[in-house]
DNA sequence: ACTTGATTTAATCAAATGATTAATTATTTT
DNA sequence: AAAATAATTAATCATTTGATTAAATCAAGT
């Protein structure tokens, strides 16, 4: 029963299996970890997997559902905020992002793969949709679309394009760092770069023609 | 010996293979396709796929290089024309793609991750550097820079977001069709309203403020 | 019709892989 | 210290999976 076990010197064997977990499987995926590689990444026997775990699956579901709440966390209190501007909400979303994504660079390509492998599974513990319906952050773009503050687009427009310029780089980074001949340092700092210059371009994006 | 085969009625075995692979492997990736499932998918002798492929690795090869050359192929012209303008280009590549995508959506997701799992193997084989460098649509990005017509940023940052804006929302499909209660009609409709407006977003962006 | 070679099938193999077991070691409780 | 409980290990299982084999079937040439 590991549950409720009595050791719990240092960081213990289930964080370790955690850790290893949360790297091996966000590296390649659900289908092309082995359950041997995590254990052999814990420097742990792998019987002590589905000691603490039961299964494959169910360590991964943990590994999963932490994965997708890191991701949404930070983001909820910030586009819900009732005092900022539309403008410092997109700032804040997208630096709030890139820290993120430069400390864990292979997230969007997991979750997204994993999702399509899954969707109804994964969709729902998402939970963007309830949330991001009802936020202010939707609120103020309706807003000015109506008082004709900037163009008319479906708001899925303006979602996909703030989402798609933040996160995008990072999926497409092995080729892009080809194409530029960039070493991860310079890779960031250009991401570095992009939060101050997402903004300004989604600003002028929506402006009025 | 299935190279020089006599019997060749109809599409052929061979072509029954290549398309259920092309399915299954697209759909689920590499690692997470069995054999057993291609070979079900084409109604096929499981045996088959090693009597004309040999392995499932060399099957794979064949199909993701077709799959990496068609993603390339229509924009190679596109982007080497000296005849047409730095906005012509844009819309005819966004076009094209868009056009590509609705077609076969899981593209983007499968090749993005195949690069990820053995960049070596595959970047080489896009064979997009040595084509992007040397290509008019750079050399009229620089130069538009150089004369000050538009913002001078990393040709990078350009290239990503014009990739961005077309290819992401195909990534991120699943999830934002559930955001905006979309069947794939309605989010193909969408797609096309995309083809205009995003040249008109690259346009806005990239002028001088 | 017969022979030859290509194609297809059913059966099977060997390795990989997720999971379990029984024994061993370590820690806590009494 | 002894007993009880928890954690760990090595060995093994059962299934899956990529691949092979040997026999059967089919088509074409003679």
């Amino acid at each position: 029963m590991p549950a409720t076990r009595k050791r719990n010197i240092d960081a213990t064997t289930e964080e370790k299996i955690l850790e290893a977990a949360r790297k091996i499987f966000t590296q390649k995926g659900y289908s092309a970890t082995r359950t041997r590689d995590i254990a052999e990444e814990a420097g742990l026997n792998l019987a002590l997997l589905n000691y603490y775990f039961r299964s494959k699956e169910k360590l991964f579901d943990i590994i999963m559902l932490e994965t997708l709440q890191q991701f949404m966390s930070g983001v909820r209190p910030l586009l819900s905020s009732e005092s900022s501007s539309m403008e410092e909400k997109i700032t804040a979303f997208v630096g709030n992002y890139i820290d993120l994504l430069i400390k864990r660079p292979d997230l969007p390509l997991f979750i997204l793969s994993e999702i399509k492998a899954n969707p109804k599974k994964l969709i729902s513990k998402l939970g963007l949709k309830e949330f991001l319906m009802n936020s202010h952050f939707l609120k103020q773009f309706k807003e000015a679309v109506k008082t004709d503050k900037i163009a008319p687009v479906h708001p899925l427009h303006f979602i996909m394009n703030i989402v798609a310029l933040t996160v995008f780089p990072f999926i497409g980074s092995p080729i892009l760092q080809n194409l530029g001949d960039l070493n991860t340092g310079e890779f960031n700092k250009l991401m570095e770069e992009r939060k101050k210059l997402i903004p300004q371009w989604i600003k002028a994006m929506i402006k009025k023609t």
